[in-house]
DNA sequence: TAAATATTTCGATGGTTCTAGAAATATAGT
DNA sequence: ACTATATTTCTAGAACCATCGAAATATTTA
């Protein structure tokens, strides 16, 4: 994943709504939800909701799929994965016991 | 980790800037980088990269420490292993071949 | 076709963030 | 004390984001 994809991931699962949004979806398994059920478990209005759920579309990190009335959103578990590699590889390394900087003699 | 903090540092996080600084520091090791390091990798200005740096400060994700002249940064490893761990658990299950959203039976 | 349900789009408002120049502060060396 | 270096704080404007009610759209059922 480049930099600048995960930035973008990160800004939105940054906000404490959109982040809760997600790991609902997560916890909802594969079936996901659909955004009145978001709906029942935010207390925000449907119009704020539909906004900070479009934000995550447009990242890539929900799926949207129409069943009859209602709107069914999936988490993208696989670019969920790239991300937290990215911030593993890119971002995180230097945590092991052995990590050191070496000396530049 | 509470979910306030993991959006708080997500949010920090999600600015190209920010990230860029922050995957800087931690390629650096456990040395850190002065601010003036991060400036030259950076094509911004010192008041725009302090601002910054200041964000992620306040996040609890950098630290500084003044050597004479400089100030060192240096990035909190403990910190950001918990924030991934917060993804994973919170935000990534589902992953794994066996899982499967049981039915409500 | 009308009514009900589910969700989005529109529009306005207030708040926050980004950016960057200028001035201020801190430290070290002369 | 003065100068140079490193970095922050101040200030202001532009851009962006969150919020939410109202209106619009999509779908199902009567």
């Amino acid at each position: 994943m480049e930099i600048l994809q995960a930035a973008r991931c990160l800004d939105k699962l940054g906000n404490p709504t959109r982040l809760e949004v997600f790991r609902l979806l997560v916890k909802a398994g594969k079936a996901g939800l659909a955004v009145g059920d978001l709906q029942e478990h935010l207390n925000v209005p449907a119009s704020t909701l539909s906004h900070h759920i479009s934000h995550l579309v447009n990242a890539g990190l929900v799926h949207q799929e129409r069943e009859g009335r209602v709107l069914r959103c999936r988490p993208d578990f696989e670019l969920m994965q790239s991300l937290i590699d990215f911030m593993t590889e890119e971002c995180c390394e230097g945590l092991g016991p052995a990590q050191e900087s070496r000396d530049a003699s």
